[in-house]
DNA sequence: TAAAATCACGCAAACGTTTGTCTGCAAAAT
DNA sequence: ATTTTGCAGACAAACGTTTGCGTGATTTTA
């Protein structure tokens, strides 16, 4: 039935003490008496007493709010990343404002927008993959709001990111295709617009390199992604006058793509390797052999670490030696179970 | 190279002219002439004026923010009702604040905790697995705070929550199973103690029921839905005098299993029904013939409609006809297309 | 025993905004 | 010519909390 929350004053009223002491009291400040101190929890307690976060936030100008801003919650690497952040964030006391961009630059920029009328203490940005221009992050920058970004990251400079390198997880993946003994390895690789895909490329003709075998750049193409992008480049491959025993997939929907199809012909085989994407990939008949982990998990969570350490840096240091966070998580080659 | 952020006071200092005004020319007020209006909000874009949320909020007691608490995201079917959460969220300009309680009920209340210490304007919630107590949500009763529930709900009285009624769906399916000429239909079933276990069992009933058929209660197993307790029940169901040959699974990571279980044992046949979690059924090449999809993006948007709807609510009329709000959404059967 | 230190608490300002009420002043109505 | 209306803007209170400073009262130190 209580309509209105108990304040701090009513509680000074009723024990006819200041609103000052009061508020000590609760604090456990050092110049309160104990007896008064007493008193003042216990009815505090009895009157269900909450401390109005609002009036708090405002006071001293932080919400212990970070926001997050990411392209697609229902994509696991993204669920994933996020239940990283939120670990964390909940770890150090802060809450985890959330938004999607579903990959739309636009609406991007209005929860940019958002984020900024909210008065986040912090922003964490996977920036959507039609996002070309970046100067709506730089409001944060004259706001002194710190930003980072995970994962799909701007290509500019003077930025906080944490992302993964794919080079090495490519490395390694090549590696294990040769160790194997494939000497023709297909890459099924992203749109070149991508940092990603430059990375998987640089990944594959470094291992060829290093077992002193001849790159051959046909053996690379790119895809738009989608189901018949991949069918029309496995059709390519299969008819190449070196045709791949191996093939390393953009990612584990591309990989479904490519096995299905290979399937359907009654080829067999061909070994694929892929990135893990999917969990679900466990539960499957027809998988690649071996994935590249990205550990989004642990992206997420160095993430929001790096960004809430960031909030509560001792203020602008003489702001010349503004240091950039720049983590890279190394990815990894895994070698699934076999069915 | 701003410290501070601007503030009404300031524009107010070197206009000249009183804060009120600076307030209500900015917000359009009628009682203040065009000329200053204009002057107010030139200067303001000037000197890039952001209103400062926390005063605001502060000020009317409100944050725009709802809480969401769920169990897990990386399973779909949450992270893609919260999509739906946070697209209406964003259309009626509210922010979402995300935690998990990753099915632990200590967690939970946890973040209860944490969600009243901000002063959430609402509470969305899909309780944990483990929850068995719910006294931790009588707070917000009192707070006057709205909470509205979804899939998971508690088991009790005057709540508001959306769920999804699976008898309709779980009777179409057997329905469908009975129309293709099946007469022995298994359902490996979830634990008596869910909601949702209860109502599959009944839409099976039903199904025979209404088809003049006997219901042999032996041929519900139910199962602790690991893969272990997956095959436990399917050599029970192979063994059975009765041999089924179509199976209703409790979810898709259970007819996961199921199918991976009889391709093992070289038994095809037997067909497959389940209900939709997983997204990445469509990219498997073994997968139940249909699914009984509950529309988790749908139960996200309708419980977010009406938490904010209860929210902006004209306060406690009367009190007397405290309404509750019981939307079920009903499941039904999507036929998969086969591959 | 006087001076200094310590204790326990009160006063009031401050954070940025909105909003009800009040005040001049000019134009319109009587 | 006086009253009324309407306009444009100012004043100040209010939201709940924290915190620097001040102030008596008591205790400790010299």
């Amino acid at each position: 039935m209580s309509d209105k929350p108990t304040t701090i004053k009513e509680i000074a009223k009723i024990l006819k003490i200041s609103v000052s002491t009061v508020s000590r009291a609760l604090n456990d400040h050092s110049s309160i008496g104990l007896t008064t101190k007493m008193r003042v929890k216990k009815l505090a307690s009895e009157l269900n007493y909450e401390p109005n976060q609002k009036a708090i936030q405002f006071l001293h100008g932080k919400s212990f709010i970070i926001g997050v801003i990411l392209p697609e919650l229902s994509e696991s690497f993204f669920s994933t990343a996020i239940s990283g952040i939120e670990d964390i964030a909940y770890k150090r006391n802060y809450t985890v404002l959330l938004a999607q961009s579903h990959d739309d630059a636009e609406r991007e920029k209005l929860l940019v927008e958002k984020m900024k009328t909210q008065r986040v203490d912090g922003l964490l940005v996977s920036v959507s993959k039609t996002t070309s221009t970046y100067e709506h992050f730089e409001i944060f920058k004259r706001l002194n709001i710190p930003v980072v970004f995970f994962d799909r990251i701007p290509p500019v400079k003077d930025i906080h990111y944490v992302a993964s390198n794919l080079e090495t997880g490519t490395y390694e993946a090549v590696n294990f295709l040769l160790k194997k003994g494939h000497r023709t390895i297909g890459m099924i690789n992203g749109p070149n617009t991508l940092v990603a895909s430059h990375e998987r490329k640089e990944g594959y003709i470094k291992a060829m390199l290093s077992n002193r075998l001849k790159f051959d750049p046909t053996l690379i193409i790119n895809s738009d992604l989608t189901e018949a992008g991949t069918i029309e480049v496995m059709d390519n491959m299969l008819n190449h006058r070196r045709k791949p025993t191996a093939i390393v997939t953009f990612n584990d929907y591309v990989a479904l793509f490519a096995i299905r199809y290979t399937r359907s012909l009654n080829l067999n085989g061909i070994d694929f390797v892929s990135y893990a994407n999917l969990p679900i990939i466990n539960y499957m008949d027809y998988t690649p052999i071996a994935s590249v982990e990205q550990f989004p998990y642990k992206q997420g969570k160095k993430a929001a670490d790096i960004l809430i350490d960031l909030i509560n840096k001792p203020k602008n240091e003489s702001g010349a030696d503004q240091a950039f966070f720049n983590v890279v998580v190394e990815s990894v080659l895994v070698i699934n179970d076999p069915k």
